[in-house]
Formats: C-alpha cells, structure tokens, sequence
DNA sequence: GGCATATTCAACCTTTCGGTTGACGATTAT
DNA sequence: ATAATCGTCAACCGAAAGGTTGAATATGCC
C-alpha cells in the first residue's frame, strides 16, 4: 500500500466492508455489534476493522473493553476529488443512495 | 451482492491502472503505447487493462492489429455516487485533483 | 511467402487477502 | 476470586492478485 488512495480504493472494494460502512452511517457500534449481521467470526470483521481504520475510514476508539468504531466520511472526499478529476461532476443526486439506504433501513409504516 | 462496485473500486486499488487512467484522460492509447512508460511486461499491462474493462472504466477496440484503449469515465459515476452517500458533495476543485496527480506520478520512483 | 509488429494465452511463481480456529490479555460482573 | 465478555493475536489455509517468461495468434508490410 505504498499510496494512500490504494489503501483506501482497497478497503471500498471488498462488499463487507462497505456494508460495515453504511452501518456506521446510522451511529457508533462496537465491534461486536458491527460483526452480529455478519456470518463470519469476529476475527474476520476485527480485521476488516483494521484494514478500515488504516484507510483512515473510520476510527476506534476503546472505552473500557468496548472498542466504538466511529465512520470517518472526510476520508472519502480524497475518493471523490480523484474521480471527479475525470468529469464526473455532473449532478449526482442522492435519490440512487437514499433509496438503497431506505431500503437497507426501512422502518414499517414509513411511506416515500 | 453488487459485484460491481467490488471490480470497481478493485480495479481503481491498483496504481498501475490509475496511473494508465489518467493517461487515458488525454486520448486513446494502443496497447503498446500504455504499456510504454511502465517498467514492467507488456503481458501485464494487457491484463490491467483486462480488468479496467471488465470494470467499465475503459473500453478497448480493435482495430487492424492495434488494440485502442478508451476511458469510459462515465462509470466513474457509480463511484461518486455510492461515495457521496457519505456526505462528501462539497465542492471539489480540480487544483486539488492536480496536486493528486502530482503525488501519484511522483511516487512510483522511475524518474527520481 | 516470409518477416516484423501487436497483443494475448498458458504456465508458473510469490505475495497478499479473506477467512478459520484456539489461545490470550484486558475488563466487567457475580 | 472466579467467571463471563470484548477484542486481538498467531498460526494456518485456500484462493486470488500481480508479476514473469515463452509460445501462439492476428495483422500489416515487402
């Protein structure tokens, strides 16, 4: 990982982690919250943690044995100033992620 | 899940295709030609772009025996779509993409 | 036809990645 | 004190990434 964007376009390649992602987009979670959705051990999303805070996308921070992990979302402005380099800087409305969100986090009796 | 962002921001995790990325931006390429600048085979080179195509990012035409590269930044898009997400849609100018293209060119180490 | 050019294929190698398991240090609860 | 909980570490594994080399396939040129 000798460049920061490679570290950091590694870490958003893989579907775990940018799943752990969104899930810190809601709050806070410690570490054993983040792994409960997941079917793979603890270990695996503590590593998939690492690599995430070496990324600088996310921070942890140990409270007594709870260790919170924290979204970073400056991080991802080095994503996106590189990749509007490429003139991707039409109107990018949200209404695509917000409804993957919605539908990710969608609460009964809530109309769009 | 989406395959597609993981071949994406996969393909994007490799320096040696950013850098062939940002050459793109200036016009098409032959093969041959991408593959010039870097201290490694052109086999290697052909299998970057291999995988830039599968990711959307380039699109490569045959045309007699020349193989011509061609950036698609459209599919840069999905990119700065799912990263935005994040909250990162502050204005982004292209000084700050400059200065990113000068670090990335500095850092490979052929030149000095 | 015969040869050079352009690009990929196939086989191989080494390193990294993503995962597992079991043991461990640290903290909290009983 | 003892037990349970939280999270990481270490060793291991199979698969994939990124590179090499040499042969193969097109295509263009004389």
């Amino acid at each position: 990982m000798d460049n920061r964007l490679d570290a950091l376009f590694a870490a958003l390649a893989d579907p775990t982690r940018r799943a752990i992602l969104t899930m810190l987009l809601e709050d806070d979670m410690a570490v054993t919250d983040v792994a409960e959705p997941f079917q793979m051990s603890l270990a695996a999303i503590s590593k998939h943690l690492t690599i995430l805070t070496r990324a600088g996308l996310i921070s942890q921070e140990k409270r007594g044995r709870v260790k919170w992990c924290k979204l970073e979302p400056d991080t991802m402005r080095d994503v996106t100033v590189w990749v509007q380099g490429f003139g991707q800087f039409e109107p990018v409305h949200l209404d695509a992620f917000e409804r993957f969100l919605a539908a990710e986090f969608a609460e009964p009796g809530e109309t769009g």
